[in-house]
RNA sequence: GCCCUGGUGGCGGAAUCGGUAGACGCGUCGGACUUAAAAUCCGGUUGGAGUUAAAUCCAGUGCCAGUUCAAGUCUGGCCCAGGGCACCA
């Protein structure tokens, strides 16, 4: 073995070695257990960043380390290789977004072996690719027959940078997800699936997710925002027209003073009475010009203006008037608001803006009500509400709501604030939706053995405004499928984000060219058992995959009703305290570090500082640490290579003190590393206790000149150990120590170490003596000691005699193997 | 406003059950080796008081209370930071 640590040579070597021996490949039968570890698949932007080093080697050391615990592990990788920069990059550069894709996937592939991460090549999928995409096509075909693919025209958020539209998951803030710009509402037809059939069960099945963050959790119960109240109908004095609210305070509805509807609202024409009608157009005109963001700031006064009708209140009999504001939002409920200003802020500020009258309906004391400051929103007893005063609020929803149903004008109503998933884009780089639109048949799916519909070639990028996909000369023209007259193809694409909606399904079945997947395969690997990814995913794929996997089994696709078991969503990879981003001038190129440290040193860095859910602080000073740490590692085996042996460790019936210390801290070793990494990946505790085991070592071996046999035997069980638990970490260098010193096969074929709870733990131990729960004494201390005999012991000190002295013990609470105790007053 | 997560030395962070606060590392200070440097090795490093040096003592895990023999850990109330949702009726 080379006295010194050449990681550049070492790691090429066994990377050549494990790719030709295919030590990586998973095989679909096997008697052992599966286990499914999963990255979220990058996009193929062109080169790794220090956030994919760190989600990837997360993921990796715990398929490593799992299948070296007696598991078929599956860990396989791909590309999420739509979307947007590689058709802006086409459009730049004069290129195919193909070709540009290609390369980078080229070059990353190229970094993810140097890693040293142990994939599975066979099963990578790349979802720009026809034998991919043919199967996203034909799952959009399975969702439109049934009826959960609809089009629909709709208003819409609008990206005029990007010349397309969005999600709403994509609307971040009022700004595009991608490119910052404002979005804007238009009104267009487009292509959606039916999230909002499956809210309910979204937010329900959260609960089953055990082994995800609350974070995330909440995050999706705050999208999904579901609430519960009820609709009440309202009649219109001057016409036979009704508008109905929804309100989640039906308690409140003897307080309503005026409604309110939103200026988009469909009847609003017939609602304005002639006299009110410029004044309600000019209202209208000005709410169209806001944009969303303006419109939706909090904080800005509300405004307003009256219709002329009037509605009647089916519980009082109370006439009021009916108002338009931009404070109500056509989206959501019915677009009309009924307005309690006593009991609702908004109406509150708006009714003192406008004089509208104040009725209090809701008190926290009953004696009666007071003059209000601020809307009253919290609970109390009903008052001037008929048959309901006195009755508790809560109660009051259900009976309230309870007599509008008697009366036939109200119903319980639930709310969800999801909306249905827009998925048509404008752009060209996508997987093309598979339908056509006849002038006699209307819209018609592509017949499934027409698929795949490839994406055609002949397509001009330079072209501003409208989609390449478009400039096709041999794309949009073809037949109708039913009755076989001429007929235009869809020219939108689908969001990249349909495609990574079902991956993690496809790498069960990875080649298979008749379906996406067959279902025992699929039902064989999936649920992912651990999914490793960026929070920035916490709605959007993640919420999307649940509904795709749910939608598939009401198909009767697959048999599991949640893709992803457990979920680590790791922290933001930061340098000086900030994102490393380019624009920042921050980032760490992985490529210098693979070069002048190794692939090792990167792995062991980017687990040890903080434990994965936190975001990590890059420092140069730490890189370094590690390598020299793994160049500590390499200069004790490769300086004790001639004594160690790697035939098992038989173990003498009473060792050398010194001995039995060093076993016993190996011990400790396995069982601390075993248990951090079983709880919550402890990655950056796991490289801490590598560290203590190789200083024991060290220490040990310092005080020894000369090695008698069984000296040898325990330095070669040490460190055979330390190989077998840093392997999954530093993969290279363990396998290299593994093949130097004699060892048989892959060390990342062997069985993880066991520890011996005897062994794992000190000979004897350090009794804590405390006064009034203050420490004052150690004392070395037998195990075996009962707790008489350490109580004695620990009042047999002379430290403890001495401060004890004059006083009065009260009491001594003993903890066996631990601490003595002693109350004194 | 509602919800989630977190707050421990100069820094990253550690601490199954309530039981020695600060593991391990970074930085730093001192020392060994060396003509010198690099590399390596050894030692100190929460603050304050104290001492030639030690011993030793006091305080200390965002703040204020509480429970307990004992609280970073449990309970109640706050403060701060990060994140999510939000004129959603």
């Amino acid at each position: 073995m080379k006295d010194a640590y050449f990681p550049q040579e070492i790691e090429k070597k066994w990377q050549k070695i494990w790719e030709e021996k295919g030590v990586f490949k998973t095989p679909d039968t096997s008697d052992k257990p599966k286990y499914y570890a999963l990255s979220m698949f990058p996009y193929p932007s062109g080169k790794l960043h220090m956030g994919h080093v760190r989600n990837y080697t997360i993921t990796d050391v715990i398929a490593r380390f799992k299948k070296m615990n007696g598991y078929n592990v599956l860990h396989p990788m791909g590309w999420d290789s739509f979307g947007l920069p590689a058709e802006n990059a086409a459009m730049k550069h004069g290129a195919n977004p193909e070709t540009w894709t290609d390369e980078n996937i080229a070059y990353m592939t190229k970094q993810l072996k140097m890693l040293g991460l142990s994939y599975d090549w066979d099963r990578e999928v790349t979802t720009c690719k026809p034998d991919y995409y043919k199967w996203t096509q034909w799952l959009f075909l399975q969702l439109y027959k049934k009826g959960l693919a609809y089009k629909k025209e709709a208003a819409v958020n609008w990206c005029e940078e990007c010349g397309t539209v969005l999600a709403n998951e994509q609307v971040i803030d009022g700004k595009c997800w991608r490119c910052d710009h404002i979005v804007e509402k238009k009104y267009l037809s487009q292509w959606f699936l039916k999230i909002t059939d499956y809210a309910e069960v979204l937010l329900e099945d959260l609960d089953k997710l055990a082994g995800w963050g609350e974070n995330v959790k909440t995050m999706q119960a705050n999208w999904i925002g579901k609430s519960e109240g009820a609709i009440f109908k309202f009649k219109v004095v001057e016409n036979d027209l009704e508008v109905p609210v929804y309100t989640t305070r039906p308690d409140t509805v003897h307080g309503i003073t005026y409604l309110v509807v939103a200026p988009e609202y469909k009847d609003i024409e017939k609602l304005t009475t002639p006299e009110n009608k410029e004044a309600v157009e000019a209202y209208r005109a000005n709410a169209r010009k806001m944009t969303e963001i303006e419109r939706l700031s909090t904080d800005r006064v509300k405004t307003g203006v009256p219709l002329g009708t009037h509605c009647i209140n089916p519980f009082t009999g109370e006439k009021f008037p009916l108002w338009t504001a931009d404070y109500a939002l056509a989206e959501y409920g019915t677009g009309a608001v009924m307005a309690v200003p006593a009991h609702d802020t908004r109406d509150f500020d708006f009714a003192k803006k406008y004089n509208l009258p104040i009725k209090v309906v809701i008190t926290p004391h009953p004696q009666g009500a007071r003059e209000l400051t601020e809307a009253y929103t919290e609970p109390g007893v009903l008052v001037n509400s008929n048959e309901f005063d006195g009755m508790s609020n809560e109660e009051a929803k259900k009976a309230i709501t309870q007599k509008a149903i008697d009366k036939g004008f109200g119903e319980f109503k639930t709310q969800y604030r999801l909306r249905d998933w827009l998925v048509s884009r404008q752009r060209y780089w996508g997987a093309p939706i598979p339908v056509v639109y006849c002038d006699k048949c209307g819209i018609q799916p592509v017949p499934e053995e027409q698929l795949p519909v490839l994406l055609p070639k002949d397509v001009d990028f330079s072209v501003v405004g409208k989609s390449p996909i478009t400039t096709s000369k041999t794309f949009v023209n073809t037949t109708c499928p039913c009755c076989g007259g001429p007929a235009r193809r869809e020219t939108d694409t689908m969001d990249t984000f349909v495609c990574s909606s079902w991956y993690y399904l496809r790498y069960s079945d990875a080649r298979n060219d008749k379906m996406p997947f067959a279902k025992d395969k699929v039902n064989k690997w999936l649920p992912v058992d651990q999914y490793v990814g960026g929070i920035e995913h916490a709605i959007l794929h993640l919420l999307y995959s649940r509904f795709f996997t749910k939608a598939l089994r009401d198909m009767g696709l697959l048999d599991f009703d949640e893709p992803f078991k457990n979920l680590l969503t790791q922290g933001m990879v930061l340098k000086d305290g900030s994102k490393m981003s380019k624009s920042k001038g921050n980032t760490v190129d992985p490529d210098e570090i693979f070069e002048n440290y190794g692939a090792d040193t990167a792995r062991l860095f980017i687990l040890s500082d903080s434990p994965p859910a936190r975001d990590f602080d890059w420092s140069d000073a730490g890189v370094e640490g590690c390598y020299k740490f793994l160049n500590r590692v390499w200069r004790l085996i490769s300086s004790n290579a001639d004594y160690i042996n790697v035939s098992p460790f038989t173990l003498h019936s009473s060792l050398k003190k010194d001995n039995d210390n060093l076993l016993r801290l190996v011990h400790i070793a396995i069982k601390g590393i075993t248990n951090d990494i079983s709880n919550d990946f402890q990655f950056n505790t796991v490289i801490s206790k590598y560290r203590e085991l190789v200083n024991a070592i060290y220490d040990w071996r310092g005080k020894k000149s000369e090695l008698d046999d069984e000296d040898k035997a325990i330095l070669s069980f040490a460190i055979i150990t330390l190989i077998k638990l840093m392997s999954p970490v530093a993969v290279h260098l363990t396998e290299e120590a593994w093949h130097e010193l004699g060892g048989e096969g892959s060390i990342h074929d062997v069985e993880w170490p066991k520890w011996d709870e005897n062994l794992a733990k000190a000979s004897s131990i350090t009794l804590v003596v405390q006064i009034n729960g203050k420490l004052k004494d150690k004392i070395e201390a037998d195990e075996a000691l009962s707790e008489d005999e350490l109580k004695a012991l620990a009042l047999n000190s002379e430290k403890i005699k001495e401060l004890t002295a004059g006083k009065t013990i009260v009491k001594t609470i003993v903890v066996p193997k631990k601490l003595v105790n002693i109350v004194v007053k």
